[in-house]
Parts: structure tokens; sequence; C-alpha cells
DNA sequence: GATTGGGAGGTTTTT
DNA sequence: CCTCCCAATC
């Protein structure tokens, strides 16, 4: 990586292979590096593919070779990708390439491979092998009772932190006793590393894992049990990893491990990433790994796949100037061949947020009446508040749309009641689900019910189901309530046994009537239950595909994105973190507002590389489309219900502006009376230009509030004033000055971002808080 | 034990 | 704006 120095360019034309008459089809029509990094299998590779560039081309072909010379057999290859979809996708590919498999390679994410593992192995770390795998949602549940068990106030010490902090911690590969004490100080004054410590005895207690403990309790597992690893080792002898930016450190040392079964040099490992689509160290992930491939594997080769068949020039230039910004790249630079060209990127600037909807709503349409299918086009947002404005609109238009990454289906209330009762049959240790279910639909159960269930089991160390099953026995409980317990232990017994001839679906159907669900959502008027009801049979339909209900439970703890490629025309809206990896003709980019995009909370959490992310972010999301780019940003959001204005996004002045058109229709409408931004330095007919030496909008604010206003110097003093004061956000309270808070009491002000305050309170501790709930002291 | 209403708090991205 | 949680009431 020491040499910045662009590789050499592929000279253009199709490649000659008349060399090589015996040359499989597969290779046909890959260009040099792709070719390079297919036949390469041999000892440690890094593939650096910027957007674009045929990546997932290029690792399917590789390992449909590996296939087909004979290299290796199927199972022995391992292929980690990093979203369900590309791996289900990757096995789409590989299956055209190559019909007759022996025996299908390991394809999934970390996660999903870790679990599969540590089902063969359970016992080694203390689980049983239907273990149940709890989602963010029981994690919350599992701290809360915690919680309330060290009597450690929730509203002081919310549960979502300590999930976050758990996340963390293991995301970094940290076991309860590698926790720093700092960290561990943080929390709950000092109890965060005894939390861990009881958090993980009591999921032990729950027969389940978390997220992150399927990494760490793998890594756990190979550290403990060499032979457990040697035999992976013997296993694996070619193992693959796509997007490699992404991984964190857990998953990096869990791939070491995997790895080390020959010596570094020798490792058939070949990662694949691009550090500018580096997205997720929100959460964890490390660009450092795929810094540190080639001394982690000294000897590794380097590919660089720079030439992008997806883009017009001008998208390319546009997305390659504005990630120029970013410092400490490893520095690719695409290119194409692509027309010269092609339509220039375009930015709007809109009075709101639903006029950026009617704006998108009218250019679909306008597309489409050109012979665009729906299909091909996509809005891409920061947020997911950002996509029901969208959505309204589409409605009312009759455009068809899907949401993709939305409110996910598997954690509906009727889903998430209907799975309780599946895991509770198949894992009659799952408390978690004994709880959510015990009184749904209502039994007559109440709090002092299931309290003394829960006592019962604790006291004797059994799941909650078989303590009730010794309860009913016995006359501790009331007579109505015993007969209800009695009664609903039987049924569980009952479809346990069921479980076992039924197929998964015909059992949820059964479940549902039999424990009274059907008749509960029957019996309710309200408007959401028949949608419930409908959601209930699509459950069931999703199930049919499933032979065991243990398969599908593992299908739903780990893959939860639905499968929405229904096959009718229609636009997509996402995030732009679930649209990396796709692309569009059309691609839609609104809301490029500082604060939303770049996201204000990023920067405030991580500072110039929270803020080097965002452009990434951008980057990605220019990426995405094929021909044709818009850009859009609202002069004024709703937040929270609060108007606030905002200036566009600063990444809108890193484009290079011979590549980016641009209209204005904000001003149409005029905003807070100081007019709607214009085109700035885009603008190079504006008389005022030459004036201000100020990059940014808010220049070009008071660029055309003073061509509008006549008085320019008085006029323009006071509205740059006004729009430094929304820029910098100037809060009425100052640092340090003491405040009144409704709930919290008295308090001093620590920071200040906008309108948000950050305010040590003498009783409550440091929290963030709105300034409209705070007083002078 | 269930139901209702008020109130406060939170809203990025995901395996 | 929306959801969740709690408390008061039936």
């Amino acid at each position: 990586m020491a040499d910045p120095a662009p590789l050499p360019r592929p000279a253009a034309g199709p490649i000659t292979s008349q060399l090589n008459r015996r040359e499989p089809d597969y290779l046909a029509g890959l260009n040099a590096e792709q070719r390079d990094a297919v036949l390469t299998t041999e000892g440690p590779l890094l593939v650096l593919a910027g957007a674009g560039t045929g990546k997932t081309r290029v690792l399917t072909t590789r390992i449909a070779h590996i296939l087909n010379q004979r290299i290796a057999w199927g199972s022995q290859i391992l292929a980690v990708t990093f979203t369900n979809k590309a791996a289900a996708e990757m096995k789409k590919r590989i299956h055209e390439l190559v019909p007759a498999l022996d025996g299908l390679p390991w394809m999934g994410t970390f996660h999903s491979i870790s679990a599969r593992i540590l089902r063969q192995h359970a016992e080694l770390v203390d689980l049983k092998p239907q273990f149940t795998i709890l989602d963010t949602d029981d994690q919350i549940r599992v701290i809360k009772q915690l919680l309330e068990a060290e009597n450690i106030d929730e509203k002081r010490w919310p549960a979502r932190q300590f999930a976050g902090m758990l996340d963390a911690w293991k995301n970094r590969g940290l076991l309860p006793k590698d926790v720093p004490a700092s960290d561990s100080a943080y929390y709950a004054n000092g109890k965060g590393g005894k939390l861990y410590y009881d958090y993980q005895a009591r999921l032990k207690a729950l027969n389940a894992a978390d997220f992150g403990d399927l990494l760490l309790e793998c890594i756990r597992l190979f550290r403990e049990n060499p032979e457990v690893l040697a035999e992976y080792h013997r296993k694996f002898k070619y193992m693959l990893v796509d997007e490699y930016q992404d991984s964190n450190t857990a998953q990096y040392l869990w791939l070491r491990l995997l790895a080390q079964g020959k010596p570094a040099p020798e490792a058939n490992i070949c990662v694949v990433g691009d550090d500018d689509q580096s997205i997720y160290g929100w959460r964890g992930a490390e660009v450092d790994n795929i810094l540190r491939f080639e001394s982690d594997f000294p000897g590794a080769k380097v590919i660089k796949l720079e030439r992008n068949y997806r883009s017009t020039a001008n998208i390319l230039k546009a997305a390659s100037t504005l990630i120029a910004y970013n410092e400490g790249r490893l520095g690719k630079t695409l290119f194409t061949d692509i027309a010269e060209g092609g339509e220039p990127l375009s930015f709007t600037q809109v009075y709101d947020s639903e006029e950026e909807a009617r704006t998108v709503g009218e250019e679909i349409e306008q597309y489409q009446r050109q012979g665009e299918p729906l299909n091909s086009m996509a809005i891409l947002v920061r947020a997911s508040f950002q996509m029901r404005e969208f959505e309204e609109r589409f409605i009312t238009l009759g455009i068809n749309y899907r949401v993709i990454g939305g409110p996910r289906f598997y954690e509906r209330k009727e889903i998430r009641d209907a799975l309780a009762y599946l895991r509770l049959v198949a894992q009659p240790a799952d408390d978690l689900a004994f709880e959510r279910i015990v009184n749904v639909p209502k039994r007559g159960l109440g709090d002092s019910t299931v309290k003394m269930l829960m006592e019962t089991a604790r006291s004797m160390n059994l799941p909650l189901l078989d303590a009730t099953r010794l309860l009913v026995e016995t006359e501790e409980l009331k007579p109505k309530q015993r007969t209800t317990l009695r009664a609903l232990v039987g049924q569980f017994d009952d479809w346990a046994r069921r479980s076992e001839s039924l197929q998964p679906y015909e059992l949820v159907e059964q479940i549902l009537e039999e424990s009274g669900y059907t008749d509960m959502l029957s019996a309710d008027k309200s408007a959401e239950s028949q949608g419930r009801k409908e959601n209930l049979k699509e459950l069931s339909r999703a199930m049919e595909e499933f032979e065991t209900l243990g398969g599908f439970l593992e299908h739903i703890a780990l893959v939860m994105d639905r499968d929405n490629a229904d096959a009718t025309d229609a636009v997509t809206i996402m995030t732009l973190h679930s649209a990396k990896g796709l692309e569009f003709n059309t691609v839609f980019l609104p809301g490029w507002e500082d604060g939303t995009f770049p996201s204000q909370r990023s920067m405030d959490e991580s500072g110039r590389a929270g803020l080097e992310e965002e452009r990434r972010l951008g980057y990605v999301g220019i990426t995405r489309g094929r021909k044709r780019v818009r850009i859009s940003a609202a002069q004024n959001r709703r937040i929270h219900g609060l108007w606030q204005s905002a200036i566009p996004s600063r990444f809108v002045d890193e484009l290079p502006p011979d590549a980016v058109e641009v209209t204005d229709r904000g001003s149409a409408y005029g905003g807070y009376g100081y007019g709607g931004g214009a085109a700035s330095r885009f603008n190079k007919a504006d008389p005022f230009e030459s004036v201000y030496e100020t990059p940014g909008w808010q220049r070009a604010r008071a660029n055309q509030a003073s061509r509008k206003g006549g008085g320019p110097l008085t006029i323009e003093g006071e509205l740059v004033a006004r729009s430094v004061d929304l820029g910098s956000q100037t809060s009425g309270f100052a640092r340090g000055e003491r405040v009144f808070h409704l709930k919290f009491g008295y308090g001093e002000v620590i920071s200040i971002e906008g309108n948000k305050l950050t305010i040590d309170f003498e009783k409550a501790g440091t929290k963030k808080v709105l300034e409209s709930f705070i007083k002078k002291g």
C-alpha cells in the first residue's frame, strides 16, 4: 500500500484471448485486474474494489473457478458476506455458474456462520444446541430485569444505553473480564462491569446468545479448544471475505483464528473491500482491518479494481471529487469508458420536505412517461424518518413504491408474539418468550401471578415453564390461575409433541388458533387487527419453505430482511446504508442539508471521523446511480414536530461545479423572509459573487437576500447575522449557566449544540435535553 | 387485574 | 409527531 502510484490502465477494447483456447467461458469479459483477482487463488490477496468495478462478479467467478478447476470442493470454501442479501445473491450466481455443485460452500454473514459453528459445539461454550438468538428487543428486556434486580433507576440509566455499551464491548471482542475499568465505571456508578457479568450469566441461564455472543463465543470456542479450531482449519481451504472494510475487531479476531491453518504468507484468504465505502464505523467497524491486511498476511498480493462499469463520467467525477475531501484514504481513482459526460447531476433546493417529495414525484412521473421503469429508480435517504413524506406523496400520486429496511416485518408485535410461542415450543428454557406470551391473549394472569412464577423459577433454578409445571401441582396458586396455567403447560407439551411431525407452518397455524390468539384479533375492532391477521398469514406463508422449526427460527433471528423482491414495478425507498451494493439508473438523494446529511449526531459523536464517514455515505449514494443523480435540500424541515430551517449540506459545495446543474425552487415560496438560498458558487452570473470570500451557503443566502431586498449592506448585515445564528445555532443559554428543568431539577450547562443542551443535573446526572424544556436557574 | 389517559422522552444507520 | 411507560381508576 506504500506505493500510491496508480496502476497502469488496461488497454481499451476487448481482451484477446486466442492464446488460451481451453480458457473457461466464465473468464470471458473480465478485464486484466479482475481476471488476476480470480486466478490468484493461492496465498493472501487483498482486492481493493471501487464502486461499480465488478466486485461481486470477481468474487463469484473466483469461487466458480475454484470449483470448476477442482481446486477444492464446495464444502472447503468459506465465503463471508456482510449482509444476508449479499450472501443470497452470491449463492444464486454461483448456482448459475456451477450448476452441479459438490457440496455447497459455506456462505453467509459472520453471524450466521458463527451460529452454525456454535450449534455444533454448543456444550463447549455452556450452551445447548438449540440456544435462542436474542435480538435487540430481547436484549433490552434482559437488561431491564437486571437493572431492577440491582435497584438501578432505569430513568437515570436507560437500558438502551447499556445495550449500546454491551454492543460496543462485544464489537471490540471484549469479554466481561477484559472491559477497561474506565468503561465499566461509566455506567450506573461503576456497576457497568458487574452488569456485563450478570448479563452473560443470565443469557446462559436462558440458553441464549445475543448477536455479539455469536462471534465472541465462537472466538472463545476456537481459543479454548484447539482441536475444534484445527478441524475447521482442515475443512476450510479457501476463505473469502466481502466488504472487509466493514468488519469489526471481533470479526477480525474470528477471521484471524480461522486463517491460521497455514502460516500467514500461505493462507488462502482473499478479502475484498473499499475503504471509501466504509460506513459502519458507528457500529464498531474498523477500516484499519483493511489497511493492515498486508502486515497481517506478509506477502499478500494487492489488486486494485478501478474501472467502473456502472456510471457516467459526470457521476464518477462528482463522486471522486467529493470523496477526495477525505483524508487517510488508500487512494483509488475510478475511471470509465462509458459515454463521455452523460447527464449532469442536479441539485435542487426546495422550500420544505413536502415540496421535496412533490418534486421527486413529478420527476419520477416524467421519467416514467419517457419509458423508464419504476424499478430503475430509487430514493436514498440518510435516515428513515425521511421516508414517510415520500410514501405519502407516492400514495397520493399512485406511484408504486417499496420500502426496504423500514419497520421490519419480524419486529411487529403480533409476529413477535407468534414467534414467542414457537420459540418456547422449540426451547422450553426461553423465559423471555414465556413472559411475553404467558398472558397474551389475556388469560387473567397478572403481575402477582407472574411474580410468583419467577420467584419459584429463581429459587429452584428452573426455567419458567418448568417452574410453572411444578407450581400447578401445588396449592400455591389461586385455583383459577392454577387451572389456566395447567392448561397452558399442557398445550405447550402438546405443541412440542406435534412439532415433531407437523410442518412448521401447520404448527404455527394451530398454535395461533388454539392459544386463542386469532380469536383475540377477531374480537379486536380496531383498525390494525385486520392487518395483524394478514401479517400472521404472511408469517405462515413464509414458513412454508422451512422443513424444521429450528431452521425457521434461525432464519428469523439472523435474516431479518424480508424478501421484498416481488415482481411488481416500483420505486425503491431506502437508506443510504442499505443501498450499498445496489445500482439504479436514476437515484434521488434528498435531504442534503447540514444536520440531516451530514447527520448532526455523527458529527457530534465522532467529530471529523464522523464527518468523513458521512462523506463516504454521500459517495456511496452518488455511485449507486448509473445515468442520473438528483440531489435536493429542503430549507425547512420538521424535526420532532418543530420547524427547523436548514442550510444545504456542505457536501453540495464539494461537488464539481461543471458536473452539477443547480436549480432553485425554494425562492418561489420564500423562506422565512430571507429568501431561499440559491445557486451558490455554481451561479456564475451572480453579480455579487466576487464580493464574498467565504465559501459555502451562508454567503449564497446573503447574496440572494440582498438581491431581493434592495438595500444590500444593512439588510445583508442582518441577514448574515441571522444565517450565522442558524448556522452556528447559538442558544439562549451559556455554558456554565445554572438552569432548571421541570423533571431533572437544577443543573449546570456543560455544552450546547443548537437547541440541544448537555446539562449536568445535581440529582439526575448528565443529560442531553432540548432547550425548550429548560428555564434559567 | 384490566383499561384508560396523561405525560414525558426519543427519533441514524444494522448483524 | 409518535410511542412507551406509568399511574389512577374501574
